[in-house]
RNA sequence: GGUCCAUUCGUCUAUCGGUUAGGACGCAAGAUUUUCAUUCUUGAAAGAGGAGUUCGACUCUCCUAUGGACUACCA
């Protein structure tokens, strides 16, 4: 009963791992590290058709980034290597002839064209075309055929396909960990391609089932889109014989567009203007898509924002680091229904993390944004910079145009806050206040604001107009933090310089 | 069309037969503030519809509606 935990992801290369794929990645990891198990990365590149260089280098180094960790599989190798299906190929012919001697799977010679055909021709009847049970025995078939022609057939290199034998009015009984009991009639389904003799691969069915078995895995975690094939899965396990190690399945809800319906797609992300990836992409052809981290994500903020979409605590708890994750994750607490990505949300949370990074952590990712405007300052002073900010930020991209002032002087004043303070009585007083900074010695924000303040109050200034006429002075416009904030951090020396330019060179409203 | 899955505030969700249906994002108002923000407080906001079962249903059953997935020699 207690076997070991072993889950698998196993995406297929066919361009980038969007952020659905990568809540089902994360899903199979917290549920092997909250039971001790082991999470396998398979790559399933059956189609050669739809590959897609690079993307499978995609897909690890976004686990990578996001911190989910793989324990056996592409790139790290185990005991049941290769994990890469197109390097397996010659164990699944084996399995699926097995399955026809069993009778649970037979031979069938139509060509793409004749299936075309006899879709064509039952959609011009109104009706629907099913490889089923109904037409098996008439089509070319070894369920039809003798044996001396199908051998004969296959000998002189016609191609084949190798179809499940779907039984006729069955009904299988599953069990979902997510959905619980489900049943389906077997006549209402059709006799699935396992294996093509034209490229000599299996099909996504049949390699799956054999791979999962070959690799002991324990628990099947995967989208819902997946579960209308989970009767034949079923199905497969008994045709093996293998029902007995077979695993546990749960079907994850879809993640859905945030507005309208269907499901997330590359180009709601275009639309809406927030990433479906992970890390930017660029195709072979081209092709670019955003990336969550390239847009300023925290690869924590995106882990926990996407583990809250489709399961919950039960807590009203929120931010979870992922060692929080994988000790209150359980496959009981993931919802049924399909869950609308929010981008409000998603900045949201990366806000929170942006909150908690120590001056250290923000220096090391401000510094490149400074370089890149020209600005060259010790980690301290950066970091310091965006400790005082950073609690107005949702991005570490949004730093810059919070800090500015903070490393060069401004180059030009905000028109609303000049109509407002550049006149009357303030550039006088700017001027008294600036004798008064040139007397103070000790600059520090405690000094400056007692020095300072003591004097507005004995000149009966107004605190408003001296310290928005200081803050036109100093920012050049109506924001940034407390005034004393930024006296200490440029310090004296540019203080006295931003206030003396300001003084000769911009003229008063009247 | 067929099969399967789903349905609580605009969104993510809590509730596992008895609650003033809770929280979060977003939104609105107020407070704080030298600016802009932050922060804090408050507010508006939900059980798709209809039948049952039950003393009692958001919770269980059925029907309807709506949404979604699947229906390839793709995964």
């Amino acid at each position: 009963m207690s076997r070991e935990v072993r889950v698998r992801f196993a995406p297929s290369p066919t361009g980038p791992l969007h952020m659905g794929g990568v809540r089902t990645a994360l899903y199979n990891y917290l549920f092997a590290r909250r039971h001790g198990g082991k999470m396998i990365l398979r790559i399933e590149d059956t189609d050669s058709q739809r590959f897609v260089p690079g993307a499978e280098e995609y897909i690890i180094e976004s686990l990578k980034w996001c911190g989910i960790e793989i324990d056996e599989g592409v790139g790290v190798g185990g005991p049941h290597a290769p994990y890469r299906q197109s390097e397996r190929k010659e164990i699944y012919l084996k399995y699926a002839k097995q399955l026809v001697e069993a009778g649970w799977a037979y031979y069938a010679f139509d060509t793409s064209e004749e299936l075309d055909a006899l879709r064509k021709e039952a959609e011009a009847a109104g009706q629907t075309f099913a490889y089923n049970y109904t037409v098996r025995e008439k089509l070319p078939t070894s369920l039809s055929l003798s044996k001396e022609e199908v051998e004969q057939r296959i000998a002189r290199g016609d191609i084949w396909v190798v179809r499940f034998k779907m039984p006729e009015n069955e009904v299988v009984e599953m069990d979902d960990l997510i959905r619980g009991h489900v049943k389906v009639n077997t006549s209402t389904l059709d006799d699935k391609v396992l294996y093509k003799s034209a490229d000599e691969l299996p099909t996504y069915h049949l390699a799956n089932i054999v791979d999962d078995h070959l690799m002991e895995i324990s628990h099947v975690i995967r989208g819902e889109e997946w579960l209308p094939s989970l009767p034949l899965h079923y199905l497969l396990y008994r045709a093996f014989g293998w029902q007995d190690s077979q695993p546990q399945f749960a079907h994850l809800p879809l993640l859905l567009k945030p507005t309208g319906g269907g499901k997330l797609s590359k180009r709601d992300g275009d639309k809406m203007g927030f990433p479906v990836f992970p890390l930017f992409w660029t195709s072979p052809t081209g092709e670019t898509a955003k990336g969550y981290r390239e847009d300023g994500y925290f690869a924590e903020a995106f882990v926990n924002l996407l583990a809250l979409l489709g399961w919950n605590p039960g807590t009203e708890q929120e931010i979870f680091s992922m060692q929080e994750l994988i000790e209150a994750f359980s496959l009981d607490r993931v919802s049924k229904a399909g869950a609308r990505f929010q981008p409000d949300k998603a900045k949201w949370f990366n806000a929170q993390y942006m909150h908690h990074k120590s001056n250290e952590e923000l220096a090391e990712l401000f510094q490149p944004i400074l370089k890149a405007n020209g600005v060259e300052v010790s980690d301290e002073l950066a970091g310091k910079a965006a400790g005082i900010m950073k609690e107005r930020a949702s991005f570490i991209t949004d730093l810059w145009d919070l800090t500015s002032y903070f490393f060069v002087a401004p180059e030009q004043y905000e028109e609303k806050q000049m109509k407002k303070y550049w006149k009357g009585e303030n550039p006088a007083r700017l001027a008294e206040l600036r004798e008064v900074l040139a007397a103070i010695d000790d600059f520090s924000l405690e000094n400056t604001e007692a020095v300072v303040g003591a004097w507005i109050q004995e000149k009966g200034y107004g605190m408003g107009q001296i310290m928005n006429t200081l803050r036109l002075a100093l920012v050049g416009a109506g924001k940034g933090p407390g005034m004393y904030d930024v006296t200490a951090f440029i310090g004296k020396e540019e203080c006295l310089k931003r206030i003396d330019y300001i003084l000769t060179n911009l003229k008063p409203i009247e």
